[in-house]
DNA sequence: GATAAATGAACGAATGTTCGTTCATAATTT
DNA sequence: AAATTATGAACGAACATTCGTTCATTTATC
């Protein structure tokens, strides 16, 4: 009796594909989109670099399909934002949240290189976008309602200051990586103090 | 009488040299480093292949080189810091010539290449890191006037301060060229209305 | 004449992709 | 149920091209 639970080879199919698009991940993680190439992938994924085309049409399938990875990601990250009451206490577990997300080496470093890919990839431009307009648009409807309440009384424009706190928590998040050693580093805790200064929010406990 | 002034042969040689330099600065920043290859430069430049290797190492040496330029331009935006007696005046300068820097396409284009390439290239980590540690301690110095002034009283600490501006700034800078349409948009008065608002500035003259 | 700059061919390695073949699984027929 | 056929996953070799770099020779400058 096997010990192997039997699967049909459409799943098993989908798990190589999968488990392909990992280790391509990896790869691109840790050499950039165009220092890593095809045998790169096929070898740390343990397929020929035959069988790597079988399962994506080529290179660039690669690297418009990880563009696309972030979005299942914000998910999460927003449904904080959504089920939270408060909308300052929404704020402050959003803010934790994403900087902790961003500020990994490996979300630093596949976000910059998105970025640069994304300045001649129209593909990876639009989902780059897209991704950073949603998060943007429900960081903006909380930051409304705080206004709407008076609790932070320095939002003069949602849109705009949802735009500044996520230029902040990203700024951070890239500091981590690209200046280590700095007068002010970026923690969870300087970040919360600059988005709370920006937005006037009265500091609650420590 | 010749009507061109006769240089010596070093004299041309640097200029060629620095010529070349050009062209590979307008081929990366359109191809990116890794995929511009040494013949794109060296056709850009009108020089044969081997020749530029006469004047340069390698690539390695050219995007090191490359990344090392924006040393010079930070003077000149750190100068209005310098001279200006008043300190929110003095921000107010820095503000808006360093965003209007940024936000040029191809500042961005390369800002981000740079980053991309610090990630996994020590001597261009470093360059990059050197020229954000200036410019922020010079930005902190300035916001640090401000405070003793009471002019800004939102400031908590100057280089907490400082980064946090420097990472407005640049994140705007971005998502001028990779958020093109957005409920936001970036521009000089909504940056400078956000720093404002960040460091507790009364805002003057609209 | 000596040195430096410039050239274009050449080198060996690497790239993204394709190809012919084999094998394992699924579907169909007997 | 067994045999046959069809499908697609997988492989490794091959392809055509490109890459960063070097080199022998030529040209230009001092």
């Amino acid at each position: 009796m096997s010990t192997k639970q039997k699967l049909p080879r459409s799943d098993k199919t989908e798990l190589r594909r999968l488990h392909i698009l990992d280790a391509a991940l990896t790869c691109f993680i840790q050499q950039g989109f165009h220092q890593t190439s095809m045998r790169d992938i096929a070898m740390a994924a343990g397929v020929s670099l035959g069988n790597l085309y079988n399962h994506f049409s080529g290179k660039e399938a690669l690297i418009i399909e990880i563009a696309a990875l972030e979005a299942a990601e914000l998910q999460l990250l927003i449904e904080g934002l959504r089920t939270e009451p408060d909308a300052i206490a929404a704020l402050d577990v959003f803010v934790r949240r994403y900087l902790a997300n961003s500020m990994q080496q490996e979300t630093v470093v596949l976000t910059i290189e998105v970025m640069a890919e994304a300045v001649r990839n129209p593909p990876v431009a639009q989902h780059f976008a897209e991704n950073r307009r949603y998060l943007a648009a429900a960081l903006a409807h909380v930051l409304q309602r705080a206004a709407d309440t008076g609790s932070a009384p320095g939002i003069w424009q949602a849109a705009e200051a949802a735009e500044a706190v996520l230029d902040i928590i990203e700024g951070a998040a890239f500091r981590t990586v690209l200046l280590p050693a700095t007068a002010a580093p970026a923690t969870v805790e300087t970040v919360l103090r600059t988005v709370q200064a920006l937005l006037g929010v009265r500091s609650r406990h420590a």
